[in-house]
DNA sequence: CTTTAGAAAATCAAGTTGATTTAATTGTTT
DNA sequence: AAACAATTAAATCAACTTGATTTTCTAAAG
């Protein structure tokens, strides 16, 4: 009989470990913090986070700010994350672009390098984001024990027959091909890879709108659509790595026939794609995001009927994953330009009756993200950092083996 | 500056507790297994892991089974749940019935009762919860201080202006009453309140199809239609309690009218409710469901035109939740007679393409539900347990404050 | 203006808890 | 008898807790 893999024990080592990232995120969240209040937050007493502040603070992921007067007592000493504690390199690859970043510990961008593909294999892909990871690390010039992992951010669904590889939204040829392993063979760096909406909802999670928030649901725009399930501080990424995928889920049934055999799909309604398509575009395969853009400035009538159409179909969206998830709030984001974006945002009014239509909420129900258009390479770059500093289940439980 | 409450830290007291949970769920999961089997399973050490079980051991939790020979080797004494380690109360308010059980820790039913009410409200049923609680402590002479609580289930959603009190699938005057701290209060005894489809997924995670799997959708079909979310191995509940209330999404844009205002709502075409709606009958308050498992029986007509008419709609329920959650697998139960749901089962196929349709599955993509038509009050009985036994993230955290 | 009490932050040193390590013992199979 | 697996016992170790102490500031009293 074989044992079923069982939730494994825990001890003092994962513990530590545990602390220290609860000490990360707090400051993370509130901001700069003194020893003294960050005991208070964690519940843990006051020398245990002496002991860890020392600690991060040698291994310079803490600096120490001025200290503060003006209140009763000795002075207290803020600590808040020191952005040149860590860097990671975000890559993000779609049908037409190739994206790297360096970004340090605070999130913020130290380097881009941008490169043109077009709907890439991953013979043609995987030389070129080994490049781009090299000249990056060559161009900032930091300290390669520093840097944290390479997170890549690419379309999804992953490995799923009849879906992953069809249709003007797949990337084709990449539907078993093992992108991290082989990331990591030519870097030799750890390599993190999601779909791109989840990267987007890393990404707001540790700098963005969603900072505060223990769950939340990242809706990202490509050319596409899918969604980053944030739950109850954990990323949910489903039992095949697939969570979240839902455009193709059928909001007209007996709608626009749709490449995955099905008819309605989400995606055929609101995704760059659907946009395309909308305004019969000579070529949807090279359009680019920034044409919509244009379009929307200048009152274009077709463009706007396709807005008018996108909406009925994203309120639906919205209200599956209200009702399926009870967030504290959907995020809007993606690679649909953010003047598009707030168009959408600004006209999804009235919403649905969900069970997010209670009047004692504190966030509002649908926010538009914050990274804008590089929202899925800075999320990759997260991931790294996420993985490494984010307390979660994982942490504490002893590897197995 | 009100600072967030932030994830705590954790200490050895936390860690032990951790790990007593986790021997518990191995033995579970598993079924009865020696020390040095436990410790193996959870990469904890021999001597840990014999520190623990005679722990449990000694306070009933677990008991010894005959010693394994016939291996090399010093024989193995394999460890089981003891059933009379603990008991729990479940309970399960409806429109039409109020039951109690009392259940063992092997899940196994050691007493039941039965009430009849009519869309009971508060004033009218809360008496009644505590005089059920307390002939079933009588009846069953259990001792008081094995029980661990009692579980509760009730339709959702919870606290919802314009649904939780609307429409004939929900239970009238419950909008904003704390159940949970009334009858705590009337019996005296710690109470846990999760809506039907909650309780029903405990269960069947417990005792039932899904006892090994780590994410897993319980799609209940009750008066209304709900889910239950278990997600990477924890209860996914929602920021407002309300995840997976998929009833009231859209599956037919325009189609039938629904009472929360929307049009086309899940609900209206798979439930109990849909089905006597369906059937023109005169009384549908009144109706019970062994009155659909006979017009299955006989054939009846109008039955199996509402069965086909049911099937697309499902079709979509789950569709939704497999791209929406990436599930190993949807369980299928609720109130409807079991009858029913095996005849709807059979004619899902072919199912929707969905990120659950790859090949290399473990599992089926529906499952039915093996608890029955009381899979809620077991289910319910099961919370108490559950949070008591079930290794989980909240365990690990030290209590603020 | 000076002094002093009070408060908050940080540190120190000893104490506690629970997992790990190491070694010995037991009982079975080959 | 030798090999092997399960269990037990004692000693050790790592990390958190506790309580006393020190430091440094503010505010009130004299």
């Amino acid at each position: 009989m074989t044992l079923k893999k069982v939730i494994s024990g825990t001890n003092l080592e994962q513990a530590k470990s545990h602390n220290r990232r609860v000490v990360i995120e707090a400051i993370r969240t509130n901001g700069a913090l003194s020893r003294a209040a960050i005991a208070r937050l964690t519940a843990l007493s006051s020398q245990t986070i002496s002991n860890i502040v020392e600690e991060l603070e040698t291994a310079r992921l803490l600096r120490p700010e001025a200290t503060l007067k003006g209140a009763r007592g000795q002075p207290a000493v803020p600590y808040s994350i020191n952005p040149d504690g860590g860097y990671s390199i975000g890559l993000q690859l779609d049908h037409q672009l190739a994206v790297g970043v360096v970004t340090d510990l605070s999130g913020a961008m130290r380097a881009r390098i941008e490169r043109n593909v077009d709907q890439p294999t991953p013979t043609e892909a995987m030389p070129l984001l080994a490049a781009i990871s090299s000249d990056l690390i060559a161009t900032s010039r930091l300290e390669r024990q520093r840097l944290l992992g390479i997170g890549m951010a690419m379309p999804g669904p992953f490995g799923v027959e009849g879906m992953t590889s069809v249709g003007p939204t797949a990337l084709p040829g990449w539907q078993d091909f093992p992108v991290a392993e082989e990331l990591e063979q030519l870097t030799g760096i750890a390599v993190t890879v999601e779909n791109d909406a989840t990267a987007a909802a890393i990404g707001e999670r540790l700098y963005g709108v969603a900072r505060k928030l223990g769950s939340f649901v990242y809706l990202f725009i490509g050319t596409g659509l899918g969604a980053g399930l944030f739950l109850d501080g954990h990323l949910y990424k489903g039992s095949r790595h697939n969570a979240g995928e839902i455009g193709h889920v059928i909001v007209r049934p007996g709608g626009l026939p749709c490449d995955c055999g099905k008819r309605g799909c989400l995606e055929r309604y609101v995704s760059l794609r659907a946009a395309y398509d909308r305004l019969g575009l000579a070529d949807p395969d090279h359009a680019s995001p920034e044409l919509l853009e244009q379009l929307l400035a200048n009152g274009d009538s077709r463009f706007e009927a396709w807005l008018a159409e996108a909406i009925e179909p994203l309120r639906q969206a919205i209200d599956i994953l209200e009702m399926a998830l009870d967030p504290e709030t959907v995020v809007l984001g993606g690679f649909m330009p953010l003047p598009v974006i707030e168009a959408l945002a600004s006209r999804l009014e009235p919403l649905h009756l969900s069970v997010s239509s209670t009047s004692a909420r504190t966030t509002p129900r649908v926010m538009v993200g914050a990274a804008g258009k590089d929202t899925s390479v800075l999320g990759a770059a997260a991931l790294p950092i996420f993985s490494e500093t984010n307390p979660q289940f994982d942490v504490l439980q002893k590897p197995v083996g």
